[in-house]
RNA sequence: GGUCCCAUCGUCUAGUGGCCUAGGACAUCACCCUCUCAAGGUGGAGGCACGGGUUCGAAUCCCGUUGGGACUGCCA
């Protein structure tokens, strides 16, 4: 028995909404769990004002950065629209379709008290021809049920009668995406089709057309399986929402999310891996997967969560590969792809690539997101230094101690041997000279060497630094007092 | 309004009639570790929406209530 044939059908917008990362996601485990499954990708581009080219490319990058490799496409819907005025034209025929007149609003106007649910099938009996105006319906059968047999949900019961005879074409000829959808899965062969909740009205409809082509064509088509994934939820408990949710895949690359954390965390999102373990490799999510194990309720996409196992993820990396993935943040300049907007506060000239991988051990542990690197190492590479005006004035512009100490630790360091250990032992002492445990002593000479009152262990970085740089900074923050 | 879906800690979930005094993870609190910040360690608080059944026994099955949500386009 051959495999499952799945696809994912995003419709191209600006951006690869991560609700569609799930989706895709989903199909793909199904697609992978199986050695003989295929996973398609379909791009579903009939709208006129959805078909920009870039959008479509948008989808495939995102695709393959989360690694979802695809075995057939991307195809593109809008190549399939002689399949799908053939649908038209054999539905017509065998009378399961009508034109129709009517306008919106005099399709709301008839309605109005009205129990039945949208078009009321006013054209139905009213024998149009085809013309300019009209759109084409199906002619929903007035009796009996629809069943839908949800993998995830089980069966679900829609009264015919409360489904209206629903547009497949509109007046201009294109076919809409029920219809479309319905055609290319029949002539792709899907056997799952995996797709959101909000899906789930449209399944009874499709189950309609199907059967009705069955009929028609004369080559039936086993219907496939369908299976219904919750809604990813904002705190409102809404459907996430473009227009007030960060929904973008491609920003939470830019901010420097590993894609395997990613999709490990999509994973999690009504799914679970057995066990007490959330963080697992892919090879066993793809092994342990079942859709009939996805849970049926709404899942909050929490970037809090999300963030804490992608540091769990970065920490895991060994340094070598840690130095790599922060190339795109550290120095886009020589990266293939660079995340937008963010700029490291140094240029080439200043970067030293050398020195970032002795210091990337210290920064690895320190970090949620790849994003956040350079933040802890521009005091490496820029100059003149940025300061943290707060914390400068509390631990050395305030605090003559702060200055006494970074006075005496300019004097002890000029004959230092320049390495964490001794350093270390310097400070110990030029605090005990001042009555300063450890804590306190350090501090100021953080702040005169990094900016900053937080950072990477403050002896190392001196190492590293240098003790040339580092007591021309320490000079430079006396003198910044005094201007 | 109509149709449909859903309901375990704040959040994501484990749980498929006795193993549940309900387990894990994030977040949160306390303590430990500590040169800052993290990380790490230990511990704490925190949940089966409600009401009826069924059953010797229900978080688990049934019904109802309440509450959330999706859809209701000549979009997908």
């Amino acid at each position: 028995m051959a495999g499952p044939r799945v696809r994912f059908a995003p419709s191209p917008t600006g951006y690869f909404h991560v609700g569609s990362a799930r989706s895709a996601l989903f199909n793909w485990f199904v697609a992978r769990h199986d050695p003989e499954g295929v996973f398609i990708l379909r791009i579903e581009d009939t709208d006129e004002s959805r078909n920009r080219e870039e959008w479509a490319e948008g989808i495939v990058a995102a695709m393959s950065w989360l690694g979802l490799d695809i075995d057939e496409g991307p195809n593109r819907q809008s190549d399939n629209v002689e399949q799908h005025a053939a649908s038209i034209t054999s539905l017509m025929a065998g009378g399961y379709l009508y034109y129709c007149d009517c306008t919106t609003e005099e399709v709301a106007a008839r309605k109005g008290e009205n129990k039945t649910p949208g078009y009321d099938g006013y054209c139905r009996s009213r024998g149009l021809e085809r013309g300019s105006k009209t759109a084409i319906r199906f002619k929903t059968p007035r009796e009996g049920h629809t069943i839908v047999h949800d993998l995830i949900r089980g069966d679900v019961d829609f009264a015919n009668d409360t489904i209206d005879d629903f547009v497949v074409a509109k007046s201009s000829g294109v076919v809409l995406y029920a219809l479309a959808n319905v055609t290319d899965d029949r002539d792709d062969r899907i056997t799952h089709v995996i797709r959101g909740e909000e899906h789930l009205s449209n399944a009874p409809k499709q189950i309609l057309l199907w059967d009705a082509l069955n009929i028609v064509s004369g080559s039936p088509v086993a219907l496939p399986d369908y299976a219904h994934l919750p809604l990813l939820v904002n705190e409102q408990r809404k459907k996430l929402s473009k227009r007030k949710d960060p929904v973008a895949t491609e920003s939470y690359r830019d901010q420097g999310y590993l894609s395997v954390a990613f999709v490990n965390y999509l994973a999690l999102l009504g799914w679970s891996p057995r066990g007490e373990e959330e963080i697992v490799p892919l090879a066993t999510m793809i092994e342990q997967f079942r859709l009939t194990d996805v849970s049926h309720s709404p899942a909050f996409f929490d970037v809090k969560k999300m963030t804490h196992m992608n540091g769990e993820y970065i920490r895991a990396l060994d340094s070598e590969r840690f130095v790599k993935e922060s190339a795109p943040w550290v120095r886009p300049w020589d990266c293939q792809w660079r995340p937008s907007d963010r700029e490291p506060p140094w240029n080439a000239e200043q970067f030293d690539e050398a020195l970032f991988a002795r210091v990337a051990p210290l920064v690895q542990e320190r970090v949620a997101t790849l994003g956040e690197v350079p933040g802890l190492v521009a005091f490496f590479f820029t100059e003149p230094l940025l300061f943290d005006e707060a914390a400068f004035a509390t631990t050395i512009a305030q605090d003559p101690l702060g200055q006494a100490l970074l006075a005496l630790s300019v004097e002890r360091f000029a004959d230092a041997t320049w390495n964490a250990a001794s350093l270390h032992q310097e400070v110990l002492e030029i605090g005990e000279a001042l009555g300063l445990k450890l804590r306190k002593a350090q501090a100021p000479i953080r702040c005169a060497v990094t900016g900053t009152s937080v950072g990477p262990p403050l002896f190392e970085s001196l190492e590293i630094l240098g003790k040339e740089k580092s007591l021309r900074r320490l000079r430079e923050a006396l003198n910044r007092v005094s201007s």
